[in-house]
DNA sequence: CGTTGTTGTCAACACTGTTGCGCTGAGTCG
DNA sequence: CGACTCAGCGCAACAGTGTTGACAACAACG
């Protein structure tokens, strides 16, 4: 009863009896392998099939006998990386530090396939492992005190946030260098040079926003979610 | 002193005394516009350089007379849009109902048009409208009682949050209707086919799950980020 | 009037994802 | 053992994207 073969796009070649065709060189294991390897480089534009078709050593369109799309290969990538988030969360946390590990598992994953990553900032795999995610997601929610519609409402709230922010700070990763610096001397120059009579609050403020780093939005971030889960929680408990 | 006439690529035509050119249908403005009107269409293919061309009546190349690239028409665009944002926000709020106001409109605008907004979720366009949301989000976050790199860190989470999250929204507004449809009926289908043993979470809330709506989501994830701020205004009211 | 510089048009390039045709080679059956 | 079937792969090609360089028209200036 485990588990049905799953059948996804395995099962063009598990249909076969005896799977041992040798001969079939290219397998959906290997295509998502190279896909991983491939996006793992980190260039903007690393993740084309023709470029799969060269990491294979096969022709690029040779990829379509085993999926679909590029976007069903895409997601079936998404889900393997979803794995390997999970296999770093530990056991015993409480569900505060459940939620940071799989956010900090989550930036981990997506910095290390940033191509990957970007591309899924506004998707959703509906894939044995993001239903493992889903799974941790409510326990910790339930955990923290909620359940029925508060539980649902606030596993979107982290689900989708984390999402977006690990998309983000992905996509600015592809960024061709260039444009990171523009970026970044645009705190240390633009916001500094405005004209105080207009912007006087960005004039104020202008030496602390230059110093803002990555870590320290993703933390606010991530522990504005955790005091949102406990606020409602208190909410629940306390009066009404 | 108000303004130096913004150098940015208005000036091509403005360096000449007469912009009496009449011959030049062309202006940044008329192709500022039409990149408005066909990214409102709605159609996740919607802005392309040949669509614009098509809009304007003119050869799609004849753009690059005016914007170095589709991307800085796009940011010039998104500035653009950013305006209409700040316009609707009313006087005389105080913070909270000010950033609520904020990712209102960022929203309503956002879905207006969703190609802009959702090309836009991980950039920044460090243009004269993003100046004064970056004034808007600094003067809130002081006036619940942060400064120095508080309020930088917790402007950078309200920017970067809302951004993603009317990215996000807008991206979901350009996916297929089979996309949109397959994805609103996993969470009535899937998810209460799920094995109960293995997650017993997603059992127990599959009802609630396929409840939740896109607006219950949003708010809680703006309420989120206030409740961060005043959080963080009261642990430094109170005990450092 | 000639020169100059701007602005639109046209053709073309490099790139993307994707499809239909044909070949090969292994598995299957008579 | 020989013939057949058919999945898997390569090849060529198509429609689409952003972008560039050469050319023509035309207003402005000396």
């Amino acid at each position: 009863m485990s588990k049905p073969p799953l059948d996804t796009a395995a099962s063009a070649t598990a249909s076969r009896s005896r799977s041992k065709r040798s001969g079939s060189q290219l397998t959906p294991e290997a295509i998502i392998e190279a896909s991983l390897r491939i996006a793992a480089r980190g260039s903007a534009d690393a993740f084309t099939v023709r470029r799969l078709g060269e990491e294979l050593g096969a022709d690029p369109t040779a990829v379509y006998r085993h999926f679909r799309d590029k976007d069903e290969l895409l997601l079936e990538v998404a889900d393997r990386t979803l794995g390997e988030v999970l296999d770093s969360i530990p056991e015993g946390l409480n569900w505060q530090d459940r939620i940071r590990a799989l956010a900090d598992g989550s930036l981990a994953v997506a910095l290390k396939y940033p191509a990957v990553a970007s591309a899924m900032a506004s998707r959703t795999t509906r894939r044995p492992n993001e239903f493992r995610v889903v799974e941790l997601i409510l326990g910790a929610v339930t955990e923290a005190g909620l359940s029925g519609t508060d539980a649902a409402v606030h596993y979107r709230m982290v689900g989708d946030s984390l999402l977006a922010l690990v998309g983000q700070r992905a996509a600015y990763l592809l960024f061709s260098p260039e444009a990171r610096a523009a970026d970044e001397s645009a705190w240390n120059r633009e916001y500094r040079l405005v004209d105080p009579e207009a912007f006087p609050q960005i004039t104020k403020a202008a030496l602390e926003l230059a110093g803002v780093s990555q870590d320290q939005v993703y933390d606010a971030r991530v522990e504005a979610l955790i005091t949102a889960i406990e606020r409602r929680a208190v909410e629940l408990r306390g009066g009404a």
